[in-house]
DNA sequence: ATGATTTTTTGACATAGGTCAAAAATTATC
DNA sequence: GATAATTTTTGACCTATGTCAAAAAATCAT
């Protein structure tokens, strides 16, 4: 629970009340390796914060998965828009490795958004540091080779890349596993 | 005025009091056809609500100017990190067009996130918007041929496009002027 | 309108990365 | 620890898009 009190304090001062509320409302979650968390058929419910592990969200082009996005610890994961619009959307959800989560159920967070503006202070600050990443991912398909996205990812993701098999890899940096494997192979 | 009224109207409830701060702090401001709004060597200072004509988004890569987005009636423009954070960044900001706009001061929309909660909420839900587009845009550069994306582009922002020079556009979708030349000529 | 800029198109050629298929290596299971 | 399943690598070949250069067309300014 600290280390997400953290995360919060790097954006918002965290109320004793908000705190306890915080406290009340999350449940620890843990995922074995491999297990699938959210089906794209489902309305996303929950918000996992990772303690430990990693998550990926994914969805299939061509009965293909390509990876959209991995987290680790000390993010939060779940399909954004299923999410905050409670509509189904393409994403699914699983676990790469064990994963021990804090999990915070949509209704929870309307209730602290009504009640504490601080929440809707840290939902758009927080939204601003991806919104930064988002941008830059997009500059880097623009503009950069898949050999440049890779070094970028490896260094970027450092602590996570050594766990995530090449082909989720690949998918994420928008190149093939192919590809991939000589770009590795290379130097 | 009644046009941005509206805009925020699709996300909050606008309390009187929110709209007559709005009205004490907006600025009438319109910009000629081809000037320059923002230098990169600036910290920007203000958001542009757009009533009529189009700004853009470029930075500098090589010399060479890249479009990096364009806003037309009825949205914001901004460099977002140096608005947000009041930072330099890499962005230039310049007018399409003839561009009239309502422009807000960061100062004044930092009054209103610290008076009206529901400035904040405003911003996050507007920003989920954004974020929507920003994954789509990273898919299409991920998985789809210049082509598609030049044909997507047009549909999208049938508008704003017969009005944006075409060098311009094929920088946005991240391929060279003279592809998306042949892009054109072929049906 | 007329010449000067700027923008767009066209041509010839190069190459990064894709596809399909199979071998090799790694990891999981009994 | 042996066999099966999965993941990664390698090979042969192909194609979309990039680069550089110049012509054509459109737009702007006097």
């Amino acid at each position: 629970m600290e280390r997400l009190y953290q995360h919060f304090e790097s954006y918002i001062r965290l109320s004793k009340p908000l705190k306890s509320e915080l406290n009340n409302r999350l449940k620890s979650k843990t995922f074995a390796k491999g297990e699938l968390i959210l089906d794209a058929s489902q309305v996303c419910k929950e918000s996992y914060f990772i303690q430990q592990g990693i998550l990926r969200a994914y969805f299939l082009k061509d009965g293909k998965e390509v990876s959209e996005f991995f987290c680790g610890t000390n993010e939060w994961m779940n399909s954004p828009k299923s999410y905050m619009q409670q509509t189904t959307d393409i994403y699914y959800i699983d676990a790469i490795e064990e994963t021990s989560t804090l999990s915070l159920n949509v209704n929870d967070l309307v209730f602290l958004f009504d009640n504490f503006p601080e929440m809707e202070r840290y939902a758009r600050l927080s939204m601003g540091s991806v919104f930064g990443h988002l941008m830059e991912r997009i500059a880097s398909m623009r503009f950069t080779s898949a050999k440049e996205r890779y070094l970028n990812f490896k260094q970027i993701y450092a602590d996570i890349y050594p766990r995530i098999p090449l082909g989720m890899v690949a998918s994420y940096l928008g190149i093939t596993q192919e590809t991939l494997s000589r770009i590795r192979a290379e130097k």
